[in-house]
DNA sequence: ATTCCTGTGTCCGATAGCGTACGGATTCCA
DNA sequence: TGGAATCCGTACGCTATCGGACACAGGAAT
């Protein structure tokens, strides 16, 4: 696929939206404190309510935030990418983690401490407006997520699913299980496994163990909700 | 119910958990240019992503967030009433609502200009400080909301949205038609009449055109799941 | 008093998803 | 090279909810 932003080499901070958008002293200031991590596959970055201890600014990684209830993390709410930043809020305000966090595609990220975050962000403002804003994109995108769960189909949403993370993998191949999936999407593999069944029946997709590729985007695009383009809309404003 | 603010009077500011815990400059700046309005049940405050030209703070009103999806507002994602307030987030960043709301029960607000509430903000850190806190409580309502929707059965989630109305209304009877609720859930009207069925034969309501009671608290908690609770935990740390 | 509107109770067939379970295929690893 | 683990396909009966519809009752309006 094409994206404009792998211009930018994959290991360059200015590839996270949120560090792109940091005035240049602010950035520095940052960056200094800052170090390039590389998160594996199915991480557990954050338990549900665990102590915030870092701020990650994805770059080629990309993160889930699910919500645990009934004592197992059982729905993801939103994905965050390279468009966004994880624990920001959390770490200016001292509080817990808001869900629990794991790595849906490894990959590189911008790691920083929360301490040293949420100091640097107290005598910036337009840095803590930044994580406003931010927070604020999150929210809309949890408000359209959480309405598509609640009323669309299953195939929809397995597609609404596929294309976000397509969007944010940077490749058509990346690693997917129904197993996974289902627990995403808050329903059984079976479930899933019949959405995903009719996609590839299509020809949107191929899948081979726990790899899926997207072979048909435009078709994909067909066969998902508009919640998809409704929920990249919300971040346009912070694109740089 | 028992209701300690209620030990203040009904249309005092500072039953407000916002305006309670703005340090007193802050406070006369903002009550100097906000006045005490009225609102009608049901009336609509604001479409989705529309200007959000004015900020509220309920006193004995309660407001509920919903989504418009397929062109209509369709699920209810977020009630607020006097712990919260609307619209503060989005005046600061001169956004559009973030949903529609409307009136979910009558009663009175305190009201400022977006544009003025977006100018004292501006210069008084505490105040907008306030103001992400409670954004940050919103979200993680949401975030259990949404879940909750997703994954608990009809008659837990109507008897948890009768719970948090009951709460925020201040007295057992409030107003509540079933084709109302419907919406609120994201379900048919028939689906909810079997449901409030279940928990009338109870005991615990009692209802007749569009007016409910409630007549047994502690069992109407028994048949609502967790996510009553943890809903209200979100909030506690922002209690006067 | 009659009519109309709103709110409630209910019923039907249809369907999506549940819970569980089993078998087959591929990959990993000892 | 053989076993274990993982992943996918599918099948069964079951339940919740859908979509649509109709009847009835209380209140309001005329």
């Amino acid at each position: 696929m094409t994206d404009r932003s792998s211009a930018l080499g994959l290991s360059d901070p200015k590839r996270n939206h949120f560090l792109a958008r940091l005035v240049p002293s602010d950035y520095a200031a940052l960056m200094a404190e800052a170090e390039i991590v590389s998160l594996k596959f199915r991480k557990k970055m954050l338990e549900q309510d665990a102590p915030v201890d870092a701020v990650y600014f994805p770059l080629t990684c990309m993160f889930s935030l699910l919500v645990t209830i009934d004592d197992q993390p059982q729905l993801e709410l939103a994905t965050i990418g390279k468009e966004g930043v994880i624990g920001a809020a959390e770490a200016m305000q001292k509080q817990g983690s808001m869900g629990y966090n794991l790595i849906q595609i490894p990959g590189s990220a911008v790691r920083i401490d929360a301490k040293a975050f949420r100091k640097l962000a107290a005598t910036r403002p337009l840095m803590s407006a930044l994580v406003f804003q931010h927070l604020l994109a999150l929210l809309r995108q949890i408000l359209y997520g959480a309405a598509c769960n609640r009323l669309h189909s299953m195939e929809e949403r397995c597609a609404r699913w596929m294309l976000m993370t397509h969007d944010r993998a940077g490749e058509d191949t990346f690693p997917l299980t129904q197993e996974f999936l289902a627990n995403m999407l808050g329903v059984r593999r079976a479930t899933v496994n019949v959405a995903t069944g009719m996609l590839k029946k299509a020809g949107f997709i191929r899948y081979v163990r726990g790899k899926i590729t997207v072979t048909d985007r435009p078709g994909l695009e067909s066969a998902s909700c508009d919640c998809f383009q409704a929920m990249n809309r919300v971040y346009a404003p912070l694109t740089p």
